[in-house]
RNA sequence: CGGGGCGUAGCUCAGCUUGGUUAGAGCGUCGCGUUUGGGACGCGAAGGCCGGACGUUCGAAUCGUCUCGCCCCGACCA
């Protein structure tokens, strides 16, 4: 089998190194620092991306535009996803999708637009959209009598659609999933996390009874859970929203939250339980086995590319991305280092990439006519989980250095020489240590960034300074939230039952939840 | 939508205060050669409606007004 596993479009707007000066007396190998700054912590390790921690915000747009991940495009507000950034969605869309179908969902197509009276239909739903709507008023030359939306969420045409379909108990559930873009008129952008046209999964689902409906809301959410941190190797907090928080429309909405590393909790996927309000609103009825004419219960569900941004803030570094293995569209990226009159190491890498691949791992082979050390540095900024080496050392002793993305320079743990014979169990092994060890630090990071109080000036002080999930004890009164709010742009994140009796953190009133404050993006 | 910053070569920027010949640098790109285990080096070459519009002026990258876009910080959201 001979697959295309060399790269071909070299094009990379990243390659600029630093000046002359800057780089002599650097070490030539590998087990030192580079570039030797080490009076200047505050360096940028690779140039044009600078230090994670001094400035996340700018860090991570260096990242998603280094990375080729995104680019600006004319357009205000929205991005371009460039192929690897498509390809680190489609990761997303492939895990995500096979757990839908195991779940017994289905994949349709709704349209884009929406006439307005569909959308108006549901009183707290427009109201809650109306900001961030995109209207289409003309076409072909002539003014719409009735405007159309462009979706920003498809409620209102699934509802249309699922009235038609269902006439009796039998036709129940419909359980379906759509991938689509959407678009809400947003005023500040930022790759990712919030762009004016997004792409997501939006799941609607139509149940006989309350419960079922509930139930198929949990399983979502347990299966969004189940994803961010087994896939993503991104912990969360699961669970439901405060009323204040709630989908515009929604019965009760549930949410999976992550925590930024610059304190701020990201939503990274919605679950909601409708109730009958969309029934109502679309008249969505069915003939129960009773014989009764009742509404459905509806859920919608959903999680967009917003959660790509949640993973590479959680889990990059100074050098750039570091993908969690089952995410990345590479697993592993092979390096030949060839010497003049002996290139036998791109033939040695060419031979083990087609093993590799025929042993069902995604690999490229990077036989570009450029220093192995520029390499390296590229495909550390697109975060590749490990990197195999082949010079003319192996290809005499039949070995390999595999190298792990989520270790730094100098830690002997970073890279490993192995017999090619066994390159498969050693990649296996290595790809499955780098998945848990980037889930550990995340999880780490979580825990030790939730911090429980009872104490009420601590709570606010906490959630002022963006400590991390705050846990209190919670009133879960619409009022209090909005004074916490105000006085330090936290909201809850998500609750949880409450054990015994407390009184709440923030107001002194009989506590009815615990739950997590943040302030969020 | 408020507050702040920035748009000059593919990228990062200098030049602008005090308008004046062909607008510069580093990196990248292209060609040739030497190199290649953490961002190589030499020689040669190409590359710019100075974000856009209007204005002031004999003359605008430079001054003024407007506009578009991007970044950061807030308010709203996934």
């Amino acid at each position: 089998m001979r697959v295309n596993l060399a790269i071909t479009a070299p094009k990379c707007d990243c390659k600029a190194r630093y000046p002359r000066a800057m780089r002599q007396g650097s070490p030539r190998f590998v087990g030192e620092t580079w570039p030797v700054m080490s009076d200047e912590p505050a360096q940028a390790v690779v140039k044009e991306i600078p230090p994670k921690a001094a400035d996340l915000s700018a860090w991570y747009t260096a990242v998603c535009l280094k990375a080729e991940l995104v680019s600006y495009s004319p357009v205000r507000g929205c991005v371009v996803l460039r192929p690897y950034g498509f390809a680190l969605w489609e990761k997303l869309q492939q895990h995500l999708d096979a757990r839908f179908k195991q779940t017994g969902h289905e994949n349709a197509y709704f349209p884009l637009f929406i006439p307005a009276n569909l959308l108006q239909r549901e009183a707290e739903h427009v109201e809650g959209f109306a900001p961030e709507v995109a209207w289409v008023t003309r076409g072909g030359g002539e003014e719409l009598t009735e405007p159309l939306a462009i979706r920003p969420t498809s409620e209102a045409i699934i509802g249309v659609m699922y009235a038609k379909w269902i006439q009796s108990y039998r036709d129940l559930p419909i359980l379906i999933n759509q991938w689509a873009n959407v678009v809400r008129w947003e005023k500040a952008t930022r790759p990712f996390l919030r762009t004016m046209e997004f792409l997501w999964q939006e799941g609607h689902t139509a149940h006989a009874s309350a419960e079922e409906a509930r139930k198929e809301t949990l399983t979502i959410l347990d299966l969004y859970r189940d994803f961010a941190e087994n896939v993503a190797g991104v912990p969360v907090y699961a669970g439901p929203k405060s009323a204040g928080e709630r989908f515009p429309g929604a019965v009760e909405t549930f949410a999976i939250e992550a925590l930024m590393p610059d304190g701020k909790a990201l939503q990274s996927g919605t679950s909601h339980d409708l109730g009958q309000n969309f029934a109502k609103a679309y008249d969505i009825k069915f003939v129960d086995s009773d014989s009764a004419i009742k509404f459905v219960h509806t859920t919608s569900w959903g999680v967009s590319w917003r959660m790509l941004g949640g993973l590479i803030m959680v889990h990059g570094d100074d050098r750039g991305l570091r993908l969690p293995p089952k995410m990345a569209p590479l697993e592993a990226v092979l390096i030949p280092i060839v010497r003049t009159n002996d290139d036998r190491a791109v033939a040695a890498c060419q031979a083990t990439a087609e093993r590799l691949a025929a042993a069902g791992f995604r690999v490229r082979l990077d036989a570009r006519d450029e220093q192995p050390g520029w390499k390296y540095s590229e495909w550390d900024v697109r975060g590749v989980p490990v990197r195999i080496e082949i010079g003319p050392r192996d290809v005499e002793s039949g070995t390999a250095v595999l190298v792990r993305r989520d270790r730094q320079k100098g830690d002997p743990e970073q890279r490993r020489s192995v017999a090619l014979r066994d390159v498969e169990s050693n990649l296996r092994e290595l790809l499955d240590d780098v998945a848990a060890s980037l889930y550990r630090d995340a999880k780490r990071f979580l825990d030790e960034h939730t911090i429980a109080t009872s104490d009420r000036a601590e709570f606010f002080e906490l959630c002022r300074n963006r400590a991390g999930m705050v846990d209190i004890a919670w009133c879960n009164r619409p009022e209090c939230e909005a004074h916490v709010k105000a006085a330090t742009t936290a909201t809850s994140r998500v609750l949880r039952p409450l054990e015994g009796s407390a009184v709440c953190t923030a107001c002194g009133e009989p506590a009815q939840v615990r739950a997590y404050f943040a302030q969020s993006y």
